[in-house]
DNA sequence: AAAGATACTGTTCCAAAGAACACTGTTCAT
DNA sequence: ATGAACAGTGTTCTTTGGAACAGTATCTTT
């Protein structure tokens, strides 16, 4: 579909704006491809743009976009505590171990929601479907009952389910070999499970 | 941290980012908040890189980036095809439900790959901790053995395990319900699962 | 009381950058 | 063979848009 020139043009758009957030002008691609002149650089603009790769702002400056970037929801960070984020209640240092990005409308949380995210270590929420190696993503909020919620348990976080028995809060663990139930007096609930991304290459169970 | 001012002025930059594709220039900003001079929005800019919150390039025009949009790895856009993909095959129309906008660190397949989503009905792998109404991200590619693979069975779509008995394929339920093995021959296999997204309020078993 | 942000006005300058026009070669399919 | 797309050169014109300088007024903090 792309010409070959049009195809090393199109990465080259690509490529400048992961790095500079922003697109090239057409005499930087001019430069970058060594042409005498930037109508060359414009006229393959012109082409991809008919081809509809990109799309151009008529008389704005740098004004290139790619359509997909343009009907894309809007993109949040979910940053990475890490496995035991013990270390997150203190609020000090968040061993931040990467970030998460998902489009908003995916993620299913209002914007101004806070969210993180935790990799799940351990069999305790299985009953629950949450496997070991689990990215659950919580949200700071007031939990309700049947929430699933990250608690801190003797300095460590770990994922329990929220129940009101007698109209007291409860932490129960989804595994029937943990028959734990643990109240909520003088526990730090961390965050409410709003979503789960799951990653694998052989998906074994 | 920032003024109502700059706040003010952070949220029409967002705004016209996320509508435009592009940032607005100075004069642009000193239109919009009715500014005798431009000036004005230059020095709010600058108030804004010095709190972090943008990145500025000297010189260059519209050139206003987002710090997180930066370190951010490129996102791909995944496709999601509807529950039932019975379409899908035909490779007519692609019911597109929507997209699934995600980093492609946190999705771990090559900028390569072609993928697609598909919304789970039922609970045929339930025993793989795949729940109904969980998004499964598949990717065009050969199967290996025990992954788990989308597969075109009477006109419709269904996840199986991909499994080899005595050197011969078959597709095998993660539920003891479902007892079914069924022999690949003739079966086409739309892809293979590599990540899952659950999304959920009160994420209840 | 002084200093330093914040929030502007008013003006000038010039480089950056898009747009347009007239041409020159290729390659490739009808 | 003929026109259409592709890949350029060379030049000019004009707008866009960043940068800088000199002020003014208000507010908070030290």
């Amino acid at each position: 579909m792309l010409t070959e020139r049009q195809q090393q043009l199109l990465e080259f758009l690509k490529e400048y704006h992961t790095n500079n957030g922003l697109m090239p002008s057409t005499r930087e691609i001019q430069e970058f491809f060594g042409f005498a002149s930037q109508t060359a650089a414009v006229s393959h603009l012109r082409a991809l743009e008919k081809k509809g790769v990109i799309q151009k702002v008529p008389g704005k400056a740098r004004a290139l976009v790619f359509p997909e970037q343009l009907d894309r929801e809007e993109i949040v960070d979910v940053p990475i505590y890490g496995q035991i984020a013990a270390g997150m209640a203190s609020e000090t240092e968040q061993a931040n171990e990467g970030c998460l990005s998902i489009d908003i409308a995916s993620l299913g949380v209002p914007r101004s929601a806070k969210t993180f995210a935790l990799k799940v270590r351990g069999d305790s929420m299985i009953d629950a479907h949450i496997m070991s190696g689990d990215c659950v993503i919580l949200e700071l909020k007031e939990p309700r009952r049947g929430d699933i919620v990250a608690a801190l348990i003797d300095g460590e976080t770990t994922l329990k389910r929220y129940v009101i028995n007698d109209g007291m809060p409860y932490l129960q663990a989804e595994n029937e070999l943990y028959p734990d139930l643990i109240p909520v007096r003088e526990l730090v609930i961390q965050g409410v499970m709003v979503a789960l991304l799951r990653r694998g290459e052989g998906m074994v169970a």
